[in-house]
DNA sequence: TTTAGCACTCGGCTTATTAGAGTGCTAATA
DNA sequence: TATTAGCACTCTAATAAGCCGAGTGCTAAA
């Protein structure tokens, strides 16, 4: 589909308007706003045009016309023009990953409470992704008689922990050997890679050089390390600024809304797939998930030396700045990734 | 004040009422539903004296009365029964809290979760308080090449950690060294007692013996120590449910209810303060935050070795059922303090 | 002291009315 | 042939009017 000329600047104006009013747009109000240099009439002519294509609707027949999903689709891939962030904002959004280098979560957390903060939507991020990493170090702590802890680090930087009981004559120098043993065995492998059967290999080493007692506990750690990489975790903000939005203002959707933003398997689900890398643009409809009809969610990719580990992105109504949501989210995936390589690299 | 005979029984009836349905409660609604034995008309008088005690109160001319603030204390303090649990709701709390004993930030977020569950209002878990808890253990471990993970162990079963960059020189067997000197000046310090002084006399009997370098590092971790007993956390469940209620149909209630919920500080203030130990009931304006003038915290105390360590609440419209809310919040604490005792104790 | 009866009040629901925005069509115009 | 002015028509949202019902307070009788 090609849309030119007149109609293109008429699609767009309908756009623009309904993006920035909320209200639908009719034939005089493009004319009166956008001086297209022609009367209303013709406008209502090319607009019975585009509303044939699909790309353009009447919410009932008195009413101006408002984006279909299909013509947001055509502006964002066919008509829109970048935005670009004013130097203020990318200083913004620089110095906002300098300051405080903490964990990645703590990154990942603060970077998604940014882009909720420079989107007025709602921000999710997802990772990181463990399937890659490889472990770096695995340790057991004494903690006290019948206690131990078992910390994992992963190459992305991720520490994991597991306070857990061991018999109570299990002392300092016997988790530490085993420390060094596992150690050994799993340092530098991949967590895809921790598979039955080497759990299965070291099972059998430790049985037979160490204290029977704790190959219990080996099987409860074996366990805990396999669900590192099982699922990515969400950090969530801005979920209230939803309630700004006017197509919000109907209890039931915002109860639909929430109850989505809620479970993390929806919103895994959601925000988890897509292209390897780069940005992902899902508009209305276009998600399966019925209760977000009316909202498109953007999702951009981060990553590691090059490796996607994750992604970052918002859920907003369908009538959304998609120009400055993506300039925002682009932006922010590149520092954040930036800001993990420093980190974790 | 005291409220008796006839008058005390009506009191109970309007508040049963309105609880249960949410409606103004009628005079003839009274004589129906609740056999007195006496006609709506003389239920008619005992409401206006009832009213002029402010016990209870009127929206408006022709509506029925609605118990007001006061009214609900009276209620809870002098009239109200105490709900008994089922066997059955027992058994499963019991059962809920016996299996998988994870740490304890995932027992109170399991704690939570069960408290909204059971109650269909928003629950709210703070702590564990960490003033009191001295160190188990602390250990630095050697990452990998300038980096380090600083692990710190608590009493209460806390885990803390903090990833850190050091001086790329800096090999395994200094952090094993350091460790050393740490946990044997810390071990067992109570973390209120973390003081500048302790902490510059451990810096200087590190600069002492110790590659200068990690100084700073030190310097660093000691900070993150401190940073512990800081702030209780926050575990949050069942926002959702606030939704259903018909009191909070209002978008606007809601928007402001939820935006008290997003702020752990407002959180903390709402339900941390309290006496010592037990039960503590602020109803409507009792508190002072504006947006939850027509809402009610309960919260009770949890322990570990009797000593109080934190607690558990919900947040729910004014009209919300006392009696076994408290049931519910009281036995949760109570089997909450004994998983937690025997995880930690 | 209790109660029956009655006039009165007031919110909420339903219905009717109106104003306004916008359309599509037709016929005139450039 | 493309554009536009004009007009009748449609539909929503907002306002007003009217009615219903629940509930009250008061009075007078039991």
């Amino acid at each position: 589909m090609r849309v030119e000329g007149r109609k293109r600047k008429i699609l767009e104006a309908i756009i623009l308007d309904y993006i920035a009013t909320g209200e639908p747009v009719g034939s005089r109000t493009i004319a009166r706003r956008y001086n297209l240099g022609v009367s209303p009439a013709t406008i209502r002519n090319e607009m019975a045009d585009l509303e044939e294509l699909g790309l353009i609707e009447q919410p009932h027949t008195s009413a101006g016309r408002i984006p279909s999903d299909l013509g947001y689709r055509y502006y964002i891939d066919c008509i829109m023009e970048r935005y670009e962030l004013s130097s203020a904002e990318k200083e913004y959004i620089r110095q906002r990953f300098e300051q405080k280098m903490g964990e990645i979560e703590q990154v990942l957390a603060d970077a998604t409470g940014l882009i909720a903060e420079l989107t007025s939507y709602a921000a999710v991020a997802l990772g990181p992704y463990q399937g890659r990493a490889h472990i770096q170090q695995v340790q057991l702590l004494y903690v006290s008689p019948g206690k131990a802890l078992l910390v994992v680090v992963t190459s992305n930087g991720l520490v994991e922990h597991h306070l857990f009981s061991v018999p109570r004559g299990v002392i300092r120098a016997e988790l530490n050997y085993l420390s060094r043993l596992l150690n050994e065995r799993l340092q530098g492998i991949v967590l895809e890679d921790i598979k039955p059967s080497l759990l299965n290999s070291i099972y059998q080493e430790l049985l037979a050089t160490e204290h029977k007692q704790l190959c219990s506990l080996v099987i409860e750690l074996l366990e805990e390390l396999g669900n590192l990489k099982r699922e990515a975790r969400i950090f969530l903000d801005g979920t209230l600024n939803l309630f700004e939005q006017p197509e919000f203002r109907n209890i039931e959707r915002v109860k639909g809304l929430l109850c989505i933003l809620e479970k993390s398997d929806a919103l895994r689900e959601l925000f988890a797939e897509g292209p390897p890398a780069g940005l992902r643009i899902k508009i209305g409809r276009e998600n399966k998930n019925e209760e977000i009809n009316n909202c498109s969610i953007l999702t951009v990719t981060y990553e590691i030396n090059g490796e996607v580990i994750g992604n970052v992105g918002v859920l907003g109504p369908t009538r959304m700045n998609y120009s400055r949501t993506i300039s925002v989210l682009e932006y922010v995936a590149r520092e954040l990734s930036q800001a993990l390589e420093k980190l974790c690299g």
